[in-house]
DNA sequence: TGTAATTAGTGGCATGTGCAACTATTTTTG
DNA sequence: CAAAAATAGTTGCACATGCCACTAATTACA
């Protein structure tokens, strides 16, 4: 309809939005919405973290960080632990039932991973990833150097 | 610190996440949200559409839609005109004051991009556009295609 | 032609997200 | 050591977004 030539951002809005709403479908019956997701798969990586480290390694803001834990929490998927050499801080345990649809949860996003790279060759799914991650770099430095902490 | 593969669904969360924090920050002195500036661009190219033309050109629900262009409104920046040929639907048109700042608007996205596209060659970035529109155009045609539409 | 189905737009609800102000600890520093 | 600065986490607010139920208008069709 339009002629417009579609930008980057505009397609990297379309692919958050549709993820979203797809991942945020697949969990449902699990009592999961598709805030909460990312911090599970995180911590089927590494299991024990706090808030903090969660918060800055997905670059999500601390205050999400705190509601998407709490949500997980009372689905008994996560338990907070008081670290007791910081009591400011927790470590987040994946509890049993968490451990146990492991693979479900992580599947979701292989399959999302699939339905993006239909028709696209083993070089063009790596080379997408490749030019992401470069951009997602950019994209984060902006943000730090912007960022607005008093100047040390 | 994890030394998980970062994966496409991740980046396109942070260049989402980051890009509508740029653009809500760079706009905010004009009223304009981070959900709106998408609805004036596609305006920019072709005014006079109906909420309903630009809500499947964008790819956004269409309640999201009226919303956003109940703000635009609200500040002056589009006009909404009932259709005489069919009266549930209107036209919505920019305002003087929307084409004044059109440039302005128009450069938040250019200069995103430039700030993505740093580091990336001509080819690059012609690359990240092209898969990016793949992975697009898939997440698009699985979505229509799990409509939850009654079958014919 | 008149009733049923479809369509454009609205409004309410739930959720996710970032920001900013706040509390409670811990660390720094004079 | 005591006061100040920094840090981890919480909470409230604003906004964006999708979904769903609804209304009003239009189109299809029996």
């Amino acid at each position: 309809m339009i002629d417009q030539r579609h930008t980057i951002t505009r397609w990297v809005s379309l692919l958050y939005r549709y993820g979203q709403m797809y991942i945020g479908e697949r969990l449902k019956a699990h009592g999961i919405g598709k805030g909460q997701h990312i911090f599970l798969n995180a911590l089927y990586k590494e299991d024990g973290l706090s808030q903090e480290e969660l918060s800055s390694y997905l670059k999500i803001d601390k205050g999400t960080t705190a509601k998407a834990l709490k949500k997980l929490e009372a689905q008994g998927y996560v338990l907070r632990q008081v670290r007791e050499e910081d009591k400011r801080s927790y470590r987040v345990f994946l509890t049993e039932k968490a451990w146990r649809i492991k693979d479900e949860v992580r599947g979701v996003l292989t399959d999302w991973r699939h339905i993006l790279s239909d028709g696209l060759t083993e070089e063009e799914q790596r080379l997408a990833l490749e030019l992401l991650e470069k951009m997602g770099g950019n994209a984060a430095r902006f943000n730090e150097e912007n960022d607005k902490t008093p100047k040390a």
